[in-house]
DNA sequence: CTGAAAGCGCTAACAT
DNA sequence: ATGTTAGCGCTTTCAG
């Protein structure tokens, strides 16, 4: 921080209290509008940047919302932080964004940085490393002390705050049963690397009730692996064991890019007829893969009602009647 | 802003001063061992989190970086500041991004926020919108005012400051080169979304260069078209009118997308063989499609050289022997 | 080893 | 319409 011009710096120049000063550049009633001309045009002129830390310091809020997301690569993280960014944008808050990597230790770090001082409220994607282990203590802790915060996507019945999530057990559902109906599927298989994450499992769910209502077997339909090449590995061998199988659920962005990439490569070794996929990805993804039939799940849609719920929240002081608010998803 | 334990607070509770309990939980040497112990426990105890605000108006800096991206669905930008996240962290610096969503507007008031006391300098891509009408006029005011800067990807000659730029002049001749002649390309196509960026028309210059060392004419060679749908329809009527097409040459990452989603749709069709594709792209993209040249900017790399340049620019209080770094990207 | 006190830049209640 | 003053929570110099 360099040493910049100050209320009491410009105050001296102009010959008026460091309060008139201040006064004039919020515009207030209290003072003629020649001083406040002549404060005004002298602030500009010396590029006055108020220093917001004082600022917040005195007035015991920063208008600024924390963001925790596991990563920022996934289109629909990113997608999510633009929804929020915007709405708060409209409603004068400000955003500060960290990312933890799916790191339990990080993700406690930022909360740590983020409460001490900046944040008015805290809208949470919890990490990989704290959902799988289910220690949400830091978070907790935060709301047990009266911290306004919204979680999303990634969530836990054990929190008591606002949520909102998407409706994957339904969604899950529908897109197994547009494959076995709409397209005829006879042989689906489903792909996932969040099979111990809540909303990964919901979406097994989803799957499995699926296939069940067509009498169709579930055993081993489902190819469940963390690692994106594992995951490539084994739904190869898979395939190519299987020649019949004929549909795959992936149930999360990466699950997708690698099974159609399997599938593209596949195809193209005339190993396998086309493979129809239905999964949970990005817009991009669906662009530059015609054939491939995307889930939306409405990142921004969500971003803008996580950022509304928390505003709602800070300004209502209540800590009652949390909300879980559900972005319904729909197969494009 | 929750009211939370404060120095004073505990300090009451403790029966010591202020004083003392600030330089326990700093470590102080001046303090003994048990009262270090007994404040540190307490603090523990009842959660104390210390108002960075406040100790920053105090001290005078931040330990924070901002960063201005202009796009984070871009995996470049998404990547860089990955990089420099994990440079700053491991030098104990907190990071603040602004997505300026390559507006100028936007990006303005980023500045603002992010240099009204948040940050001890700055690390920014300039917005489309910016470079395109060369307004840097803000970025500009701010170095004047002995602000450390740092610029990258997207820069300017008019500015003084320390950047990091890759050799995009190089690597888009050697790429169009590889096409001719490791792959035996004879009719080169080159799409951009960014002819009007300074970068995009380095690499508009490299890809003719080559063109022109092997005497092929660069005449309508080159699609320029910002609009990624506008860009997919031209690219498709072009091939399909000169089916003689057999490399592009794609200048940015939507390009690419673009490029290959159209060459993809048109083998599907047969109506043209394969078309060989390099261009400026992430890992995931390549690896999702096999045939794909990427070149790679290795984003990460760029992230933590602005990091470390930032870091020593503030450190260095020198305003003199700005650096401009340039990580060579290659072809996978 | 501990404490008192000043001050970072700003806001707002309270004079004048 | 303008000025005085207290204080947000913290660090740091200086005294004891």
């Amino acid at each position: 921080m360099q040493s910049r011009t100050t209320l009491s710096g410009m105050s001296k120049v102009l010959n008026l209290s460091i309060s008139t000063v201040s006064k004039s550049l919020s515009d207030s009633s209290e003072i003629s509008k020649l001083t406040k001309k002549r404060v005004q045009d002298f602030a500009l002129q010396c590029n006055y940047i108020p220093n917001s830390f004082a600022a917040s310091l005195r007035k015991g809020y920063t208008n600024t919302i924390g963001l925790i997301i596991p990563n920022i690569l996934n289109p629909f993280y990113a997608n999510v932080l633009l929804g929020i960014e915007k709405y708060l944008d409209k409603n004068d808050y400000k955003l500060i964004t960290s990312i933890s990597n799916e790191s339990r230790h990080k993700e406690s770090r930022s909360l740590k940085n983020l409460t001490s001082g900046y944040v008015d409220g805290l809208i949470i994607c919890a990490s990989r490393e704290t959902e799988v282990m289910s220690r949400y203590n830091d978070v907790m802790t935060l709301i047990e002390q009266d911290t306004p915060v919204v979680m999303f996507d990634r969530t836990s019945e054990r929190i008591n705050c606002d949520k909102v999530v998407i409706n994957d057990y339904k969604i899950s559902f529908d897109a197994t049963e547009y494959l076995i109906k709409k397209r005829g599927c006879k042989n689906i298989i489903m792909t996932s690397q969040i099979s111990k994450l809540g909303h990964g499992k919901l979406r097994a769910e989803g799957f499995k009730a699926a296939l069940k209502k067509y009498n169709i077997s579930h055993e081993s339909r489902i190819l469940a692996l963390d690692d994106p090449h594992e995951l490539k590995h084994k739904l190869t061998d898979l395939i190519k064991n299987d020649p019949n199988i004929d549909g795959i659920f992936a149930a999360n962005e990466m699950a997708v890019i690698q099974s159609t990439s399997v599938s593209n490569l596949l195809t193209l070794n005339n190993l396998n007829k086309n493979i129809v996929i239905v999964g949970f990805c990005s817009q991009l993804q669906s662009e530059y893969n015609p054939s491939l039939i995307a889930i939306n799940q409405h990142p921004e849609k969500i971003g803008i009602e996580t950022a509304k719920l928390i505003l709602k929240r800070i300004k209502s002081e209540n800590k009652e009647n949390y909300i879980t608010r559900t972005v319904s998803a729909n197969i494009i």
